[in-house]
DNA sequence: ATGTAC
């Protein structure tokens, strides 16, 4: 009577996985029986060649989940054991789960460089406010789920009094020219044209064909969650030159949305695509990647530059119905991507800038970081500083969750800040309340190493999607 | 964030 045990397979070469005890078990009831040394001798045999007992009538089945398990382990990429270096910015009021998602990307074996920005919080895979850059690998759950979601800001040359004489006009046009609410489009006549549905990627693969129609509807609308568009004051405290605009207050647009259902869509279908083609260890799956040098890694990129036009063309939509329903003549228009990944140079080497919320911050380029629906948003210039691979945050962050936010803040506290900063609000729900974010300027003080403020914005008429805005 | 269904 054998007592062969998990030790005894061990010694042999066995793993500690379920093949272990698969292995126990049939010997258990199998070979209860026989010679100690025999049977020890045929799990050796069966653990060096498998690929034999695949006939054998006892042993055929744990053959089998043997080379399953086998090609499994060979198929796994493996994360390095020590995480690379990366800067953190306004870590006091960085909740630890972001530091911990951000040191798991920092082990990935194509990763060269991270940050994380002061709004930093937990997300999917890259947490959001996460910088990743990368050696010929593209992240989709880098990118995120909103492909090239953007801010973007039109100045007109509409003084602060111009405004206030008829605020009551401007709350109506930007009711008549948005539509907010996920799923939501525009049918028939209202549909709008854009070159950006003319592109041949739309032709690309049968997948992309489909989304056309669908982006085509939503075209011009902004979705939900803390998507809005917005009037409000600017204020430019001194003369800037790279803009041409004098020291004032004007009238500005601002609007925040995505690639609306199409950049979903492509997101969810290229993550499932990565996941099947890189196997990482669990704590790493929603960080799976394409490389750049495949067929689904140039497909992936030129979806997600697709879907990063669509986005822009979207608020192009947005701002030029608005423009010409107010009448006012533009000064400047600044606009900035902040989920989406580039191909920039950093450390004198060729790489993969993935920002999922972050906005870019090179050297003198302009970007826009909202604060609240009451407290200011920020139009900035990049100091490009290379320890936050150019980057900054792309807001204030949250400090309370959705759910948090709908349980602790109520209608009257809403209503209270809302007319403390002269705020009028169209939809919204308690979960976008001010009070639901981080303090701005705290924000803003933690990244001044990484932005120059170039003006002050302040929100006046905002609109955001509908609780509930599920429903038509 | 999206809008359907491991």
């Amino acid at each position: 009577m054998n007592s062969i045990n998990g030790k005894d397979l061990l010694a042999i070469g066995y793993q500690q996985s379920k093949i272990l005890g698969l292995a126990l078990e049939v010997i258990g009831k199998y070979y209860q029986e026989a010679e100690y040394e025999t049977v020890l001798a045929l799990m050796k045999d069966l653990l060096e060649k498998p690929e034999a007992f695949l006939d054998h009538e006892i042993l055929e089945d744990l053959a089998t989940k043997m080379i399953e398990e086998a090609k499994e382990i060979d198929e796994t990429i493996f994360l390095n054991n020590t995480a690379k270096e990366f800067a953190v910015y306004g870590s006091a009021h960085i909740a630890e789960g972001a530091l911990t998602q951000m040191r798991t990307a920092m082990r990935l074996p194509v990763t060269v460089g991270g940050a994380l920005m002061p709004d930093a919080h937990q997300g999917y895979g890259l947490p959001i406010g996460g910088v990743l850059a990368t050696k010929n690998g593209v992240i989709p759950y880098g990118v995120g789920v909103d492909i090239g979601c953007r801010m973007a800001l039109s100045i007109f040359d509409i003084t602060e009094e111009d405004f206030f004489h008829t605020p009551d006009t401007y709350k109506r046009e930007l009711i008549a020219h948005t539509r907010f609410g996920a799923g939501h489009g525009y049918h028939g006549k209202d549909r709008t044209e854009h070159a950006v549905l003319d592109r041949n990627e739309f032709n690309m693969t049968p997948f992309i064909k489909t989304l056309k129609d669908k982006a085509w509807s939503q075209l011009g609308t902004s979705g939900g969650g803390n998507h809005f568009v917005e009037w409000g004051i600017i204020e430019f405290a001194a003369d800037d030159q790279p803009l041409n605009i004098p020291k004032g207050k004007y009238l500005a647009l601002l609007s925040h949305s995505g690639s609306r259902g199409m950049g979903a869509t492509i997101a969810g279908y290229y993550t499932r695509l990565a996941k099947e083609l890189c196997k990482l260890p669990k704590e790493a799956a929603n960080l799976a990647y394409l490389d750049m040098n495949t067929q689904a890694g140039q497909e992936y990129w030129l979806a997600m530059n697709l879907a990063g036009d669509y986005a822009s063309a979207c608020h192009d939509v947005i701002h030029n119905k608005l423009a010409k329903a107010i009448g006012g003549k533009l000064l400047a228009k600044v606009e900035n991507h902040h989920n989406f990944a580039w191909k920039e140079s950093w450390n004198g080497e060729e790489v993969i800038v993935h920002r999922k919320g972050a906005t870019p911050a090179g050297k003198g380029v302009m970007g826009i970081i909202p604060g609240s629906m009451t407290a200011p948003g920020f139009l900035v210039r990049g100091k490009g500083e290379e320890m936050a691979i150019n980057s900054a945050s792309h807001g204030a962050g949250r400090q309370m969750s959705r759910t948090s936010a709908i349980q602790h803040i109520t209608q009257q506290e809403m209503q209270a800040i809302l007319q403390a900063n002269g705020v009028t609000l169209i939809g919204a729900g308690l979960d976008e309340a001010p009070m639901a974010y981080k303090d701005i300027n705290v924000v803003m003080e933690a990244q001044k190493d990484l932005v120059d403020i170039v003006a002050k914005f302040s929100p006046k008429v905002v609109r955001m999607a509908d609780d509930g805005s599920t429903e038509d």
